[in-house]
DNA sequence: GTGAAAGCGCTAACAA
DNA sequence: TTGTTAGCGCTTTCAC
């Protein structure tokens, strides 16, 4: 029988009573701080565990540190985060860090400045943001007030670390996989972005300016063609319907992402076209979806597992350190050859 | 051009000083309590926009609430969760609350300690555990802790309040639309539950029971037919596979959740069979995989963003009157017919 | 190596 | 209505 749920929780001063040391001793041992000996420690711990001490995290952060990670994630939607997310958890599971995810909104900068701010406000020891769309100058607001590592963005920041996959290398991998099929009629479906000062750092820039890079330097620079639209299903689904409309019909398809293929690919299912038969199509982020065998979509992979690792790294490098010098790691992504690439039509 | 980043936050001092009032009286108006005039709060909302000030909720939490909301999540892959998760933020969009999600592990009891102790030790104010794996008592050990709601756990307690839909019904739903069609050997693929005290509370296995019932009602208590995989695709795809086996082959499969069907999907075309030509094919979650064209995938709508809705509603109630009765919410899911579910062959 | 004591920023009693 | 004051539970000097 457990006796009534007590009202008071266990504190550090009922750990301290308890185990006949001062509070400071108690603080020592759960900080692993010097100036504990090994008999303290081991009284110490052993009062915690009888009593089910754990600490308060919001006494902590008010002098200390809270312990905890924020991870803003703009759109839980994406089929890809939940990689990065294990490599960062991954990282931080044998560390007393605890993660908490933000929920943003896609193309949202209100609600990434909310969720920062309340991350903020909140004493998280550090901050890790998944492709923020916010401006440069917001994400260097955020990163002087607590150690931040951005990942997806490519420019560079004096106050935070960055950790992203070399996408123009990715995009010439899928190109170059078209062109060593035979294709040469290749479009690309890019997602808009109309900020310009953010243009350059954003993914699927790169993306398109990988794919514009591959082609002409593989000969094909008239064939160049970029559709405009967005990183959605139905972005997808208008660019295919843009393109199918072309005099002169591209034999494959690149698109930006895993989810814009999947639009693509309803659009030529129903002009009844067959893939890869009639057109090949390629995605990018090799999401569960483009591995799902019916569909078996080539894509480019992005060791997200290698990216959150990177980031929790770093993060935890820059917390020990605020002021090191800013880290720009860059992955390389891989190509991942599935069934809706092949030989274009005779 | 601004100065250089103050080192210290502005606190509710450096507030009161520049309106020339007490720190009481900031805090007040920053609660909205009662006993400030009129004049005062003007006053000091403009310090407060002024100084830029944010309130630090470490220090907020030690004495009252950090406004905080935990949403813990088993499995963040799931596509199902991002519905609740909107249900969740839009509720309380026009609060002062700010919502946190704890990633679980799927299938983690472990995981799901560690993410809730940590929500209770960071004095979060209310949690919200969606389609938690743990005990019954430790959920009840959790909201003995801090207000609590529970998603998707079918069993009642007294000190928590519980969403969830009707599983029962929509499998009976599923089973009345294959028998309309005209079928009448109708397997089940359900996720293995090993915990005996915790099995009637599960979701998937209300959907076994609520096929079984739909099938004796329906007069097909001989066709009944369960296979007990997991709710994965893998587990869809081996359970599509001993169904194939079967020397009477079923004519419909009713898959436990959407990703089972995907994997029972990938079965049957590694099987040269069409869908749903030689055979018929359901799931349940109505995911976006399900809905996406070329799949098309007939599942059950589990009414994702009222769950999410309810769950927030109940436990804002809750925050306000910790002793609140109980309350259990049960709603009603949709079927959506598309594509895979057709008569059976002749 | 150890502990006393001061405070982190805020809220809640209470007094004025 | 307003302000004064005492903590919340912890970490951090700084004596010893």
């Amino acid at each position: 029988m457990e006796p009534p749920a007590p009202q008071r929780r266990v504190t550090i001063v009922d750990v301290a009573r308890h185990a006949q040391v001062s509070t400071t001793a108690v603080s020592k041992v759960l900080r692993n701080a010097y100036g504990a000996s090994p008999e303290m420690r081991t009284k110490v711990r052993r009062a915690i565990d009888e009593l089910g001490y754990r600490p308060n995290a919001a006494a902590r952060g008010l002098r200390g540190q809270t312990y905890t990670i924020g991870v803003m994630l703009p759109d839980i939607r994406n089929p890809f985060f939940p990689e990065i997310l294990d490599g960062i958890t991954g990282h931080l599971a044998d560390t007393d860090y605890q993660v908490f995810l933000g929920p943003g909104g896609r193309n949202d900068e209100q609600a990434e400045a909310r969720v920062t701010d309340a991350m903020i406000d909140r004493g998280m020891d550090g901050i890790i943001l998944i492709a923020p769309v916010s401006s440069r100058a917001r994400l260097e607001h955020i990163a002087s007030a607590v150690p931040a590592v951005v990942v997806g963005r490519h420019g560079h920041s004096t106050v935070y670390d960055t950790v992203t996959d070399d996408d123009v290398a990715g995009a010439a991998m899928l190109v170059g996989h078209l062109v060593d099929l035979g294709h040469s009629r290749i479009a690309h479906i890019e997602h808009h972005e109309s900020d310009p000062t953010r243009i350059a750092e954003m993914p699927n820039a790169q993306r398109a300016e990988g794919y514009r890079r591959a082609m002409r330097s593989l000969g094909l620079a008239e064939e160049i063609d970029i559709v405009s639209t967005s990183y959605t299903q139905q972005g997808g689904y208008e660019g295919a319907t843009q393109l199918l409309a072309r005099p002169r019909r591209p034999t494959a398809v690149f698109a930006g992402a895993d989810i814009v293929a999947m639009g693509v690919l309803e659009a030529l299912a129903e002009a009844g076209l067959s893939v890869p038969g009639d057109i090949s199509v390629a995605g990018y982020d090799n999401t569960t979806f483009a591995s799902f065998g019916p569909i078996s979509l080539t894509s480019v992979d992005q060791a997200g597992r290698e990216i959150g690792g990177n980031a929790a790294r770093l993060l935890l490098e820059r917390i020990a350190d605020r002021r090191k010098a800013p880290v720009q790691v860059k992955l390389s992504p891989t190509l991942v050859p599935r069934r809706t690439t092949a030989p274009p039509p005779l």
